[in-house]
DNA sequence: ATCTCTTGAGAGAGCGCTCTCTCCACCTTC
DNA sequence: GAAGGTGGAGAGAGCGCTCTCTCAAGAGAT
């Protein structure tokens, strides 16, 4: 009891089975009536493409590796940043009638069987989410003569369309917004340095302080809550001074504020708090936090164009996309 | 430039293709010398089998469909439990060589073309995460002849093999937690009714303060923040005198600790909370969250075990999984 | 010495589809 | 009316692989 073939359709339409096949592809020059019985047959053997023969010949799959080279698996289930683009790049990709296929690269044997895959000719191309400055893989992509975009910049120089957020720009504009409320001494819960994000942050926030008095401390976090709290603690020991904090992300921003609740300080009067991501979470924290907007799912659905587009043979720039400080009680 | 083929690997080994597939596929009855010869072909040339010829013959993809079935595009975005088990259920599935192809069920539309893709052939399997009540899609899968197993009890009554948490044994583990500790008028804020979580959460709740003086009232959300906050502003208004609420999920308890905030009830002297899941934000709000913890991983993961038992053509019994009590300074 | 049995390897038939090439019928043009 | 177009449809090759069938060679049994 196998599925109905081209042929049956054919066999049925009282057609040849090229004819049937230009008719399920779309071609034009098919008679009216000819074309009707072929659907008529296609509907009544409730008839579907083999994708496999489909793309044996074609060279085809028209499926997409989305690619998530994670670090830690908490940072991969716990922001929702990630959900958000992948939600976003795969209703995008759905629309234009591309398979996601899923691949965590956590591991160096998953790199491995990833790049195995990949090269396999499973995929038409590939869309990477976030890595790590270290990580082998873009390189490693680009070099399989596969179609490869990037969401955030690459941390290696390598050929790659990427498009990401205005980290510099929106670090800047936080650590900016604290000085201008009147805040003298400004430390920050940077992100890890090995990933571009946390690199940017670190450097706008420098950027504004740069021979100013206002500076503080830096503490390195994870992007997770937990790290967040960690460095609150610590920035709280090493600079009990501090009146504001600029911190990479809103997960740690999340953790730093129990923190600070938790050494007795009140935010904003005592110090004021900034963050990154504006992730939903951000309006029920206590206080609600003010953070750096940025369009996620539009980022995601640029990173779909630009792969798209890479497909026509269009040349891809890197697209940078704006952020918005979003004010609310924090800071 | 074209990728090498087995014809390739065969000619360069000096051997027949029959027998360089054989080597490909880890067959035993090679001989030791000409198995090297051609593993050293498979090397130099850089082979990769070509998986739409291979599927093409063997009528398998070795990749699943993840089909997530989800009804606003907020709580697949916020809620961590689907990245959670989407990755969880990822790794798993790597692990047996299988690609996970990740689909997106909103509108009709989309449902139909998940029909039309299954049906296809494209996927060995299907795993069905989080449906609605009237989810036509479990039904309309199992008539597909495709195995699908699903992540949560399906909400109609289907033949689908399925892995969920003991939701009731859960809410009622924390309702009778509120009435030992003294609570007297303990409202809910239950979720989706057309959720078969929500429904069960729900039925705990009433199990039992079933015929007791101890119940409030019902309120309903969606699972969100949002609707969490609202839901919670309602019981406020509607029983004042509530000392407990339990909340269907993390999520609405976390709004529903910001609307008790702005009320100007303290938690948990006024009023104490109970939330449901146990994510990662449970011990960071204010006060932490006392909460159900259950092993949204495990579950994943047994989902995929039980989906291979499928393909084994083993019958396959649905499995609950336990939950947990976590008390922390909420209740 | 003959026969059977096992082991190892090759030949070749497809899997279901696309796409080029070919051909036929009909229409235009001089 | 013959030559040249043109639109519509079929024939058939082949995409890269697996797997059955076949066969050769050697081992063991009679």
């Amino acid at each position: 009891m196998r599925r109905p073939t081209l042929e049956a359709v054919a066999a049925r339409a009282g057609v040849s089975r090229a004819t049937a096949s230009r008719v399920v592809n779309g071609q034009t020059t098919v008679a009216p009536h000819i074309r009707d019985a072929v659907l008529r047959a296609i509907d009544e053997l409730g008839y579907v493409p083999n994708s496999a023969a489909r793309s044996l010949v074609t060279q085809r799959t028209d499926s997409i590796a989305l690619v998530v080279s994670e670090p830690g698996t908490r940072v991969f289930s716990e922001d929702p940043m990630f959900s958000t683009a992948i939600r976003s790049a795969s209703m995008e990709l759905e629309a234009v009638n591309k398979q996601v296929v899923l691949m965590m690269a956590s591991s160096a044997k998953s790199h491995a069987r990833l790049e195995r895959y990949i090269s396999g000719g499973h995929v038409d191309g590939v869309m990477l989410i976030s890595m790590h400055g270290a990580d082998p893989l873009p390189s490693a992509l680009s070099r399989l003569r596969v179609p490869v975009v990037s969401y955030g910049r690459p941390a290696v120089p390598v050929e790659i369309p990427y498009v990401d957020n205005d980290n510099i720009g929106g670090a800047e504009a936080g650590v900016r917004h604290l000085v201008e409320t009147g805040r003298r001494r400004i430390a920050t819960i940077a992100g890890p340095q090995d990933m571009i994000g946390g690199q940017d942050r670190l450097t706008g926030y420098r950027n504004v302080l740069r021979d100013s008095d206002h500076r503080s401390i830096v503490a390195v976090g994870d992007f997770t809550r937990e790290s967040g709290a960690v460095a609150m603690r610590q920035l709280l020991r090493d600079d009990p001074e501090l009146d504001a904090v600029f911190v990479a992300n809103d997960l740690m921003a999340v953790g730093a504020l129990q923190s600070l609740r938790q050494a007795g300080r009140r935010v904003p009067d005592d110090v004021a708090v900034v963050g990154f991501d504006d992730i939903e979470a951000a309006k029920y924290t206590e206080p609600p936090l003010t953070t750096l907007r940025h369009p996620v799912a539009e980022q995601a659905a640029a990173m779909v164009r630009l792969l798209l587009n890479l497909f026509e043979g269009g040349a891809s720039e890197p697209v940078i996309l704006p952020t918005e400080l979003v004010i609310r009680e924090s800071a």
